[in-house]
DNA sequence: CATTTCTCTTGATATTTATCAAGAATTTTC
DNA sequence: GAAAATTCTTGATAAATATCAAGAGAAATG
């Protein structure tokens, strides 16, 4: 399972092989069968979670019982709460799997290891943080400035592939809309 | 001016006095009066700006015209478009002074030069993006699961010495909602 | 300090989206 | 492959929020 990690790697930066061993010998596989969870509200999240294979989310729960997609996650992204990895506080979310996967987990004191050793990896690290804050932020100002059907078409172009793996109840609750909004809409879009 | 980030820097970093000087030879003051932009939507960010003094927004404008505040920035407050910034490309985003304000800007190669060589700089900006990625992720979930009403009094909570800076309309666009709206829900919070 | 501009509130109405309920379609499980 | 569970759709109605309009209040400007 270490190969998808290491295409990944060889992909973004460029180090010696030594360092591939580094990286290895630090590396947990986890295989999760759908419905698994990574991740329970309540509990510290440890490690980051690269996923090598198979389709997570991560969602909090409101005092309704009504669950929020606040992520999504395939093969070569990255899963975790950070707040909680970083705080070692209790995380409020949940991260389970939607379909069976296998996630390669790193320990926070690892990271910072490897971040230490490898210079690369640690520039890497920080390119990841930077882009997911950019699409975290667009993501806000999508939210702000457009309608739920606007949000739906967007979420098709920025994710054509995820839409068919993802039920439509969990893209609802992704885009803020009731899975009878979502069903309205895509009959709306269908019809022009 | 400097002194402002002076002060802001010992907080969080231990360096040595020739770093400071480093430092302070690439920054450079921009004063802004109110309404005074720092950044115009369709320009490129070259500079990330530090608040030393004064009260700024971005926010991004739509089709019809309407303005959706996508960040607030404060005294020692960070603010730019890192997008832009990081790529290169033209910003959808304005920047401009809610208060006369007082503006310290760094370049991006100069950011990447402090970086390289004051490593204890680099740190701060990475747990600043940190920080920033979890704030920013933390709004998509309370927009996720909360009505109008709470998010508002979470804004409250968050932010209380921004809503008696920020006019009421630009809160509301922070928020998702209209003008209107915001003040119906403040006549009925203060009616509890 | 008067006037102009901007900001905030309130009311009436329209639109969007949620909720509740039921049945159809699909997937999972044994 | 049949039964059970889950997911998706549709309709009727309710609730939240937006829009339009007008006037009150506050702040900026000359």
């Amino acid at each position: 399972m270490f190969e998808f990690f290491r295409k990944y790697l060889e992909d973004k930066i460029s180090i010696a092989e030594a360092d591939y061993q580094l990286i290895e010998s630090v590396c947990i596989f986890k295989k999760l069968r759908k419905h698994q969870f990574l991740l329970n509200e309540g509990d510290v999240c440890t490690h980051s979670g690269f996923v090598c294979k198979g389709f997570l989310r991560k969602y909090s729960v409101d005092d309704k019982g009504i669950e929020h997609t606040v992520y999504f996650a395939t093969e070569n992204w990255w899963i975790s709460d950070r707040q909680s990895l970083m705080n070692c506080t209790p995380s409020s979310y949940n991260i389970d799997a939607i379909e069976d996967a296998v996630v390669l987990l790193i320990s926070k004191s690892n990271i910072e290891m490897l971040s230490e050793k490898i210079p690369a990896f640690k520039d890497m690290v920080n390119l990841i943080l930077q882009r997911s804050l950019n699409a975290t932020q667009e993501r806000i100002n999508y939210a702000l400035r457009s309608t739920a059907e606007e949000r739906y078409s967007q979420f098709l172009k920025s994710f054509p592939s995820l839409v068919h793996r993802a039920p439509r109840h969990m893209v609802a609750s992704y885009l803020g809309i009731t899975p009878e909004t979502l069903s309205r809409i895509r009959k709306q879009i269908s019809s022009k």
